[in-house]
DNA sequence: GTTAGCACTCCTGTATAATGAGTGCTAATC
DNA sequence: GATTAGCACTCATTATACAGGAGTGCTAAC
């Protein structure tokens, strides 16, 4: 509600008008129906007649803020009175000490490993929004290497694995072209884990290359696969991103026509869009929970939105939580959801991270 | 076409009715519209008069292969005229020498690591079929034990990690309750490769159970943990299951109801009920490809059916691949699809497998 | 500047009729 | 006796018309 100025150039709403589209919205939420003058009056109780609403919604309908289905239908918001209403009008709707305290005691349990736990965030964050619900592993950059292990694997394939300081694990084969012996598998081994023990995963590539020469001389063959691999590595976690409860999508009234259904769960199974559409939406805000809902921004994927808020490990933003549904989204209580379990989700992780 | 036996009670029936049973399951299949008379001789110049082919279908009705979605509409199999169609009636379609290329061709790059290998074949399922794509990992019973690696975490966290004969590793975090020394972790590792190594997967936690009092002595803890974590261990691998293309699925006008398509969704959600179904699938038949579509066994899901086929490791069944759609499904090209892949697969890990 | 009033728009729902695909039945035909 | 032509009938689908209602824009009065 502060008045501050918006980063972009909005033309300045008087306070009735914005009165008003927050109300728009706001029953536009609740009830997916455009909404008229008379519901806006009666609703809210504002103290004007319907008459008066009329002319201020057409001027919001002017500046871009509102829209009309059709000629006498009532008023939906744009994409521009979304946005308008989450950085300017809406009041983020604090959980109560019930809320937070049931989604403390759903994680009390899980602390074991950062896999389960994000699932377990994903689970979470769905069931409580009745949206899809995302949750990213941190970043390679906020997470380092701990340990590697050589494991020969038939004639003269080796499986490399990688476990980083939360204890997940990368894993990959790399084939080779003769058998290789005991001692060098040891060796390379060896070198692997006195040279990049500790080391940042996603610095790991550049790192190999540097320091490769010192094994290059014996065994060429062996460090060649070994630097292709470690190139490789930092991408091969298994599960980059954990999804839950997208079917509750179906619930939604706007995914109703198939078509819409279809786009939504396209984008969905592909996770590395999710992953784009998440990152833009944390860089389009100030870091912090942010949504995203300009058309250009959705991928293709229209009538879409994602509240996402990055979590901080050892004060650092490491990775993405959100929920992804339509446009017609309750903001003031997912952000709050979404920020608050990022909150603990950061807490966990560093505490996992060591 | 052959004349043999069924296993069912089924009434035998007349060449004539099984004629016509096949024109229309086959017309419904392509065109997904309810059969009338008329288009069954039209459309496979049948050498009888609608009349005729009228009064046959009644019979058919009677007898449960055929339905009519209401009075005065064409008619459209019923869940026992596919059975029956699939048993007796369809001729599976060869795959022509193109086809089998190419599927060779698309798994020719793909021998190294088993989970790409299974991700794939979902992928090239789904592609080829225009379905839900599947593909299970191989059983625990047939996959066996290649290493054991501990690594610390943190301060008192064991990452456990197993690495099986496919190259496949399974990985789980042990919480200790103090800080574990060095040598014990070097000697539990050493313990356990030395007593499981090549031990079958599935009977690990049987066999820990038998063997783990050797080491109960000196540390009770550590062992009492290591117990608990490989009694888990089987289940840990990371993905069991692994789906694509399911959003072909709304290209099929019986997933054009949202209801339906929210129910299936919901269903290649839960992989544990997947695999089930497939299993059923499997069970049902003569272990080779089969297919599944009576009501009670869709676990609630209905109009939808799978083609499933085993593939075999070494010459014993080792898991399943297949496909889900609408139970109107282009059967006998969908079963050489899938035979085929599956004996591929098979091959290809009987190869990786050492 | 605000509001009451009114004509107008357009979606929604219901009723009615026309169309057409497909059936079941009967009587004639092979 | 099996087959077929013919015909009346059923029922989903589509089009059309019409009434009702929600909501608007505009104007004139407050």
């Amino acid at each position: 509600m502060a008045k501050k100025k918006s980063q972009e150039e909005v033309p300045a709403l008087a306070e009735r008008e914005r009165e008003i589209l927050h109300a728009v919205v706001n029953s536009y939420i609740t009830t997916a129906e455009p909404v008229g003058s008379r519901t806006v009056v009666k609703r809210f109780n504002i103290d004007l007649s319907a008459a008066t609403v009329r002319n201020v919604m057409a001027d919001l309908e002017e500046l871009g803020y509102l829209q009309q289905v059709h000629t006498s239908s009532g008023r939906v918001p744009t994409d521009r009175g979304y946005r308008y209403y989450v950085s300017h009008l809406m009041h983020v709707q604090e959980l109560t000490v019930g809320e937070r305290r049931r989604i403390e005691r759903e994680f009390s349990r899980k602390l074991d490993d950062v896999d389960g736990l994000l699932r377990h965030t994903s689970h979470l964050l769905a069931l409580a929004s009745h949206q899809a619900g995302i949750a990213e592993a941190p970043d390679a950059s906020q997470t380092r290497v701990q340990r590697f292990e050589l494991v020969p694997v038939g004639e003269n394939r080796l499986a490399v694995l990688m476990v980083d300081n939360y204890g997940s694990v990368r894993s990959m084969m790399a084939q080779m072209s003769t058998p290789i012996e005991t001692y060098q598998v040891e060796q390379l081994n060896n070198f692997l884990n006195q040279n990049f023990m500790g080391l940042e995963v996603g610095a790991l590539a550049d790192s190999v290359r540097i320091r490769l020469g010192e094994v290059l001389g014996e065994q060429r063959d062996l460090a060649q696969r070994a630097l292709e691999t470690l190139d490789l590595m930092p991408q091969r976690r298994e599960n980059r991103l954990f999804l839950d409860g997208a079917v509750q999508l179906f619930e939604q009234p706007e995914f109703q026509r198939v078509e819409q259904a279809r786009e939504v769960f396209g984008l969905l199974e592909e996770h590395d869009r999710l992953i784009t559409l998440l990152r833009r939406a944390v860089v389009d805000g100030e870091g912090r929970t942010v949504f995203i809902s300009r058309q250009s921004d959705n991928l293709g994927v229209e009538g879409i939105c994602v509240v996402a808020s990055s979590y901080n490990v050892d004060g650092k933003p490491a990775g993405l939580i959100g929920v992804l549904g339509p446009q017609r989204m309750p903001y003031p209580k997912l952000t709050a959801l979404v920020e608050y379990t990022a909150g603990l989700v950061g807490r966990l992780l560093t505490k996992l991270g060591k």
